[in-house]
RNA sequence: CGGGGUGUAGCGCAGCCCGGUUAGCGCACCUGCCUUGGGAGCAGGGGGUCGGAGGUUCGAAUCCUCUCACCCCGACCA
């Protein structure tokens, strides 16, 4: 089945295009490394919007949108902040048909713009803490793209706040942290583990970076949320500073934190299959499918009449696809909205009517099931809200099973470089060893997580002490 | 930027080596009939500056030169 979708087990990368291209979810652009997010895959977007929104605004923070163009010498003024962004910009040089003044940069991420607004509004303590986040595209001119992991222009949001004191950026830093934590459980179905970057993999400009990683289906680790407490850093390159209770004047202290459509292709290769898409009900749009059945004008007559009392009453809470196209047969339907996602699929035909019943089928399960007529909506609510867990549960313990503790340099390079899943290894917090197992076997140090607890050993590499294991792994 | 590959109908391809009817096939699309419980069938139909430029030749999708674009694999990244 599924014709057009090559087998996760026979290659993977080709199996996520498919996947993709096939639903309907985007397109290739014209512009290489940019692509069109088609309905099905902005419906996705837009429900991620939605609810990340509302954590936003349940966590304090407000929206607002500041512009697309940076000037370069606003790019310039912090100093590793260009230098991890500059060969990667879009630099607009010309305007109106004559060259400009001075270049503009299109944003690849917001920091320099917001900040030197922020020093505009930023006077008192009494003016803190702000707490902005945007929805916008930026522009990375990446060498090399996949869709939605990886495109040159891609949308997301960027939370932008301004604090006091050094305790509350982290306190913001960690608090949004668990949000992209919840959501990504809660309603991708996604598990994560949420921890700290090391220094080589932070994010330029900032002290700290935290981020949650996930396992995807072919095991290697994908970021799918980043938080950083930038300190000091921006205030003092833009001079944002205020008057504290006490009459001095001090630098204020910043954050910022981002997820993208990136949890797109997060979502498609924790969940998906051989057959298809499959959505977590809660970020489908269109949760259930009717599909009815019938020969001739008699049956249509009945299986219509039974279809449409059940179509209402689903619509009563649900957006219900009623496919009664008859120009295709049922079985091109299934294969149809299987690919597309939709997690519920209700059949009904002649011998169904006369039964009384529907025949119901989970997209994550592909298993037939009897519903009776009176207690069809209740159990779509409830098959919907089991899938939702059944995805999570699934997908952790997978990650589980192919995560592992190791304890010699061998077994970590045998198990990376096999593309085995994650590793939990000891690491005594040097660059060089870090840089050492990335030339070495690829794998990177994805994060030192969170939810681990202290333990002695030696690290991997060098055999100094070590009190913690962190998550060694390839990644997207 | 290195290594490999591909450009022929909307998509996927054959034809090219060895030049020669009106450039072909599958899918998709349109019309009609017929069908409907896992991607139906039949009949008819529309759609092409063969990536571009130049050259060789009586004659080029095919041979030669140049050029452009895209894809895959490696060095950067959410």
């Amino acid at each position: 089945m599924a014709k057009n979708i090559t087998p996760r087990n026979e290659d993977y990368s080709k199996w996520y295009t498919d996947v993709i291209i096939q639903a309907k979810m985007a397109d290739y652009s014209p512009v290489k490394g940019s692509m069109v997010i088609r309905p099905t895959g902005y419906a996705i977007w837009e429900l991620i919007q939605q609810n990340l929104d509302k954590m936003f605004k349940e966590t304090g923070h407000v929206n607002a949108y500041f512009p697309l163009l940076i000037p370069e010498s606003f790019m310039e003024k912090e100093a590793e902040h260009v230098e991890g962004f500059a060969p990667e910009c879009a630099v607009v040089t010309h305007g109106g048909g004559k060259k400009l003044e001075e270049n503009l940069y299109i944003r690849p991420t917001s920091e320099t713009i917001i900040w030197s607004m922020y020093k505009k509004w930023i006077m008192s303590y009494r003016d803190l803490p702000i707490l902005i986040n945007q929805w916008a595209n930026v522009i990375r001119w990446e060498m090399r793209t996949r869709l939605f992991l990886r495109t040159s222009e891609f949308l997301w949001q960027e939370g932008h706040t301004a604090h006091e004191t050094a305790e509350e950026a982290e306190e913001e830093t960690l608090k949004m942290l668990n949000v992209y934590k919840k959501f990504a459980e809660e309603y991708l179905a996604i598990p994560v583990i949420a921890g700290k970057k090391s220094d080589s993999e932070k994010f330029a400009g900032a002290v700290h970076t935290y981020c949650i990683e996930a396992m995807m289906q072919d095991k290697k680790a994908l970021q799918a949320g980043t938080s950083h407490n930038l300190g000091q850093n921006f205030a003092k390159a833009f001079d944002v500073q205020f008057q504290a209770k006490d009459g001095e004047r001090k630098f204020v202290y910043a954050t910022s934190w981002g997820v993208s459509t990136r949890l797109i292709g997060a979502l498609i290769m924790t969940h998906s299959d051989d057959n298809g898409l499959v959505i977590p009900p809660k970020l489908a749009q269109r949760p259930v499918v009717i599909i009815p059945i019938f020969k001739n004008d008699d049956e249509k007559v009945k299986v219509m009449a039974f279809a449409d009392s059940i179509f209402a009453e689903l619509k009563e809470e649900y957006n219900v696809i009623m496919d009664d196209r008859e120009k295709h047969k049922p079985g091109f339907k299934f294969a149809e909205w299987e690919l597309q996602g939709i997690p519920i699929r209700i059949e009904i035909g002649p011998k169904d009517v006369e039964k009384n019943h529907v025949v119901m089928v989970r997209r994550d399960l592909m298993k037939k099931e009897f519903i009776g007529r009176d207690v069809i909506f209740e159990t779509v609510k409830k098959q919907l809200a089991q899938m939702q867990v059944d995805l999570l549960e699934k997908a952790r313990i997978f990650r589980e099973e192919n995560s592992f503790n190791v304890d010699n340099y061998d077994e970590l390079k045998k198990i990376v470089t096999n593309e085995e899943g994650f590793v939990y290894a000891h690491w005594c917090g040097s660059t060089e060893c870090e840089e050492k197992v990335k030339t070495e076997t690829k794998a990177t140090i994805r994060c030192i997580p969170f939810d681990r607890e202290e333990e002695k050993g030696v690290c991997i590499c060098c055999g100094k002490d070590s009190d913690r294991r962190v998550v060694f792994a390839k990644a997207y």
